[in-house]
DNA sequence: GTTTTTGCAAACCATTTGCAGGGTC
DNA sequence: GACCCTGCAAATGGTTTGCAAAAAC
């Protein structure tokens, strides 16, 4: 159940230097359940007295961005949070209540891509997909109640 | 062709004074050709020496939200945008090369929604699909030359 | 030993807020 | 005339940067 070595070996593999405050900054990302933003992590970090600073949490957060290992999200408050990945899956249900995110691979999206592309006539590059409701535990948690 | 009695009839419909402050910002928003940032109208305003304050530039760009006017890009630098669009529809796809952006409507989007709702369990209450890309006119002006 | 990384503090940028004066209905 | 809106300047919150010391390779 161990995740750290994902994102521990995948700093190693880059060519990038394995160092304490990366593991910690790893760890803390992977202690996350659900979506977290980088004031989290420096909070969480200097709550733990693991003596790493604000800026170090942030290019620790850069370098696992570009390894593909977290993704930056864009809550509908206009926030930035971050949640983990796999390096290859890119869109996310976000719950509104947990903050928890499961990953979703294409469901049809590619072919609404490409019918886009033909009737707008963009070339479509890349595109983000963000969903926002409620997971099935937190629904349990209220829906006991049917009115 | 004049965009801006959609922008003003809306603040004054809603109930809105309809100042000169918030004319102006619509005139500035409907003068912008793709998209653009609160520092974008602020700078324009400055440059046009029309003596409006960044506080009203942003309350105004919150109004014309509100009202559906506008609606606010993620950019995937993570800046934050606005356009221009229709108070139905709710997708853009952006050009990297000029701004400009087109509406799209569901192109079967909700029905890949659906198929995630049911794949995960969650119980989706809102999304956002951001596209990014080239225009026909940007690809058009740089693909002459085919190799 | 060289190069990368870190921590700190200051800088920076975007956005918000408090409040007195001015404009709109 | 009452209430909403504006400008200003200061506060805020998030993120970046410069640099000397420390750690990794």
């Amino acid at each position: 159940m161990t995740e750290s070595p994902t994102a521990l070996t995948a700093i190693g593999r880059a060519g990038y230097r394995l160092t304490g405050p990366r593991r910690a900054v790893a760890e803390l990302v992977v202690g996350q359940e659900g979506h977290f933003t980088a004031a989290d992590l420096v909070a969480e970090a200097r709550a733990r007295r693991l003596g790493i600073g604000r800026a170090t949490i942030f290019r620790a957060l850069d370098l696992l961005l570009e390894l593909g290992v977290l993704e930056r999200l864009d809550l509908p408050s206009g926030e930035h949070a971050y949640v983990r990945c796999e390096p290859i899956h890119h869109h996310h249900v976000v719950c509104s209540g947990c903050g928890r995110a499961a990953e979703i691979d294409d469901a049809g999206l590619r072919a609404v891509v490409d019918t886009i592309a033909e009737r707008t006539g963009y070339e479509i590059d890349s595109h983000r997909l963000e969903l926002f409701g409620r997971c099935p535990d937190c629904r349990a948690r209220s829906e006991g109640v049917p009115s």
